[in-house]
DNA sequence: TAAAAAATGTGACACACATCACATTTTGGT
DNA sequence: ACCAAAATGTGATGTGTGTCACATTTTTTA
């Protein structure tokens, strides 16, 4: 099942593989100084003027490029991270090295949060799909917040109480066993807005990523999103994904 | 792929379907009264006197029997539910009918906890596995408590946080393609205590249970299980499993 | 804007495992 | 202690889809 990396087609997966030796405790990046807008971060719009100054001081921001690994699985959690531009995507690895993607992060979300509450250590990679700029906040502050802010305390519950249930699905999603009907599946659960009758998958992940999250390979995911369009369901344009006719996308996940 | 329950094997677990048509807000189940430890509860073990004056008051007691339904999918989260005694599954069920075992839960656990907080509605159901006793907390009560009892707080998001890393453990194992080291990390992650070298997985499910919560088929657990007692890496006594050789079994999940 | 690297598209093939259809054993209710 | 119902065990068979091996197109990078 799946491809093992030996394959052309992953071979490039593996080019910024993670070193497993170098423990990386120091975040990697490079720093860059820049004015953030605190305001513009959900989690933190709502500080006090006091805790905001505290978080101004200690915040350091990073740059990162494209496939550098800005988590590594198994290192401490010593920081609560931002994503101020570009896109991530946390994965995990399989232990024949395929890489499972296990979520999509974009600007003004927050990760590594689960590892501070926890004290543990990461228990995913986390890695750059574009450039980004990635916002540093120290552990200790980060934690103070969670329990101290009300703000926080109040939106950190209700974003794990979401993940929780976003994970479920996922996990009835692959349950599923007809990769059509899966890949169908994911495709509502990506689907952001809607412009009336239609709706639109932003910044869609490339073949190989949607096969990595919904588990099946490449080339089915090809075939089958090549099979949805000429049924007219679907519609490719540029990096995004127009759902033509949503009933018929969502019957598709149902009956046999 | 998968049982679609027309087959014998399955045919059981339909019986007690959720019956679609009825809204169950009103919990269902058989009240009991019977004095309730809240000591023993870990969620509440801190609570001051007054704050457990007021649970006391609210707590509910119901009785359920096995396959009973608790929860209901897509029903109004209006309690915080504590499993007293017994074994519940949280599960969900794909469109072709087909059941996806999501979490056990065992006496001392609390559920129901995320749609609360959400103000959502529920994404699983929750069926007894065995005869059980459930307290319901209204939901108002037990939102206070999130928010205005420190102990309670910090409970709560420390138990949101390793459920969301227990998920995505679960999401790794599910991406498995390989079903015997899909059921072998399976395990790896179900052993609660070791005695010495060996490992134990207490009150193991059934085949069924196991193959609907790896995604897989009954047969196939069977068959596996077999091949592993045979090989003298597990065991099986009662409703224990021992696993004899944990090396080995780790093993199994990795090497092709 | 050329060259290199990713991403996408497509046919052929093999095999892991779901499915079916039973037999046998264990558990649970009365 | 009995009977029914669940759970477990086992062979035969068909097929969905992963894998491989390329061609073609699009996107990056120099």
């Amino acid at each position: 099942m799946i491809a093992r990396n030996k394959n052309k087609d992953e071979a490039a997966g593996n080019k910024h593989a993670l070193p497993e030796n170098e423990i990386a405790s120091e975040p990697t990046g490079s720093n860059v100084n820049i004015a953030v807008n605190l305001r513009k971060i959900p989690l933190l719009a709502q500080l006090t003027a006091s805790e905001m100054a505290t978080v101004k001081k200690e915040l350091q921001v990073r740059r990162f490029a494209r496939r550098d690994v800005i988590i590594k699985k198994k290192a401490n959690g010593d920081h609560l991270l931002f994503l101020l531009a570009g896109r991530l995507q946390a994965i995990d690895m399989t232990d024949e090295g395929r890489v499972i993607g296990l979520q999509l992060l974009s600007a003004g979300e927050f990760f590594g949060e689960t590892t501070l509450i926890n004290q543990s250590l990461h228990t995913a990679s986390v890695i750059a799909l574009s450039d980004v700029l990635v916002a540093f906040l120290p552990r200790l502050t980060a934690l103070h917040l969670f329990t101290h802010s009300p703000s926080v305390a109040s939106q950190i519950q209700k974003h794990l109480a979401q993940k929780v249930q976003l994970d479920s699905k996922f996990r009835a999603m692959l349950s599923i066993s007809n990769t059509a009907k899966r890949l169908s599946r994911f495709l509502v659960l990506m689907k952001q807005k809607s412009v009336g009758k239609q709706e639109l998958v932003e910044n869609l992940p490339t073949h190989q990523e949607i096969a990595s999250m919904i588990n099946t390979s490449r080339e089915t995911v090809t075939r089958t999103l090549l099979a949805l369009t000429h049924q007219g369901i679907i519609r490719k344009d540029a990096h995004r994904l127009i759902i033509v006719r949503p009933e018929a996308l969502r019957k598709m996940t149902k009956s046999l």
